[in-house]
DNA sequence: GCCATGACGTTCC
DNA sequence: GGGAACGCCATGG
């Protein structure tokens, strides 16, 4: 396996239980900036007996990047709130409250994060122009 | 080795 | 605030 889903795991792994963090996040703290989609890809890779918490993991809106319908998100809310993690009324996450580490939200604002949202929602439709 | 794909992100209309 | 385009990195065919 290579280094960096080694440190991908690990920086997942250092997720305080009731935290989430996003793939930019990780991947920033995994010494890959940018490769957001490649910690995406090691968390789908997870073998069934892993101890990563990938339910923390979540994209830069704040909510859960699979399709509502996947079991797998529905176990990932389910987790997320026995942890204690509140979802809004849009079913987002407030990364300034919950998101880890708080240093990294706090100093980019990044206002736009549902730009993220937007785009997956123009990719479900099946416009790839 | 090139092309397509994806649990993503940022910038520009 | 919402939508579209472009960029990034690793994997699989």
């Amino acid at each position: 396996m290579n280094p960096f889903y080694h440190r991908i795991y690990r920086v997942v792994r250092h997720i305080p239980k009731g935290r989430v963090a996003t793939y930019g996040i990780v991947a920033r703290l995994a010494g890959r900036p940018g490769a957001a989609r490649t910690v995406g890809w090691a968390l789908s890779a997870l073998p069934e007996d892993n101890d990563v918490p990938w339910w923390r993991v979540i994209n830069a809106a704040g909510r859960i990047s699979l399709s509502t319908q996947d079991h797998s998100a529905v176990l990932q809310r389910a987790l997320l709130l026995r942890e204690g993690v509140r979802f809004a009324p849009g079913g987002a996450v407030n990364l300034g409250t919950y998101g880890w580490p708080a240093e990294a939200y706090d100093s980019a604002p990044a206002a736009h994060k549902r730009a993220a949202a937007s785009r997956r929602s123009r990719r479900l439709k099946g416009l790839r122009t």
